[in-house]
DNA sequence: TAGTCTCAATCAAATGATTGATTGACGACC
DNA sequence: GGTCGTCAATCAATCATTTGATTGAGACTA
């Protein structure tokens, strides 16, 4: 206890904030948005209820606020891995590795997004983030389908509009069971590439 | 006011817990779980809060009762349209016949299914109900891809399992975006079958 | 009549949020 | 280098309301 002279040290603003949105994601994961309350993310973060309002005023800002987190980490996602000098198919794979890698390291991160998308219905500060974030990413997949549609590595009769929907769903429904099997997730994506790929 | 004579009648036990499960349902729908109060149910169904513990003792019971209701509706559903005498290809036509009926008939349907599913996770008395579900309808859709793959009118490399979580991710969560034109929604559901048939 | 169902009042705890006092950090000034 | 003032950050205590649930009496039904 003595030993401990981080505690002595107040943290920045922004740093705070972080350390309360990574909590609440936490909790979020565990409780749902159900279960998450203003005094279990100050008590996992080790401040009072009081700093807690101090440096978020409300509870609908909190989410706000870790809708924000999360639009942050699926920023810095999808920087990671260039795309230049591939074809459409190879990209496809590419955003399927993506897929893999981010199962292994934020298993939580799609359980959090489910619920913060399933409140977007009903709260436009978090629809605001959620929703863009869907889009961007449904284009960004139809944009690979026009490019593989080009370049030959699809089926020319793709629709590049509805095959985005198509994978972008049925790759967040299944991230969202959680459960499965590494060969069966293996099954999955190499049928959901042979699903727009010539003969 | 006075002339309202149907609320001089005391309902069944059976029907008073079918009002809740729908006020419930109705409720989930608006707030999510996360806004789900037992008192606002109660006021919806036009009962005392404690009339509502007398039918079901717990919130938990009450979850796991709009569990039961949902499975209920889907098991209806599913006994709809038969499917006898079809190939795979007209099977799997008619199941998103089925899933465009549902849209427009019950739209809340998804929204708390999707509530359910995630609460599943940490409530076992939810999961034992929403689980076997969504594996009985995913073994369903599977069946049809291999009485479809026997029949030719699917490719001959399809992988039903496979096929068959692509096809229930796709739907249900074109289901959640709930803002999708009948356009879009045709392209969608035809391009699920092109991935599918023979060229 | 007996069992079922309903209600208003109530309970104990939880919940989001507030208040006022105190502490920490930093820069200006002597 | 020490002191002071200012602002940011923190806390314990508290508030007002909500929440899931309970109690005991009365109403309803067959």
């Amino acid at each position: 206890m003595t030993a401990d002279s981080s505690c002595s040290k107040r943290e920045s603003g922004d740093d705070r904030r972080v350390a309360i949105a990574l909590a609440a994601r936490r909790i979020i994961f565990e409780r749902g948005l159900e279960g998450l309350r203003t005094r279990d993310i100050a008590a996992s973060v080790g401040i009072n209820i009081a700093t807690l309002h101090y440096h978020v005023p409300t509870k609908e800002a909190l989410v706000a606020l870790v809708a924000e987190s999360l639009r942050h980490d699926f920023k810095a996602q999808a920087m990671r891995h260039p795309r230049t000098g591939k074809n459409g198919l190879e990209r496809l794979h590419l955003e399927f590795d993506d897929f893999r890698e981010t199962v292994l390291e934020m298993p939580e991160l799609v359980v959090v997004l489910t619920e913060l998308i399933a409140r977007a219905r009903r709260d436009p500060a978090v629809a605001e983030i959620m929703i863009p974030m869907r889009e961007f990413w449904k284009n960004q997949i139809a944009d690979v389908f026009r490019l593989g549609i080009a370049d030959g590595s699809f089926r020319s009769d793709v629709d590049p509009d509805a095959a985005a929907l198509i994978v972008t769903g049925a790759v967040s429904d299944c991230w969202r069971r959680s459960d499965m099997s590494p060969a069966l997730l293996d099954q999955f994506l190499a049928e959901l590439e042979r699903a727009f790929t010539p003969r």
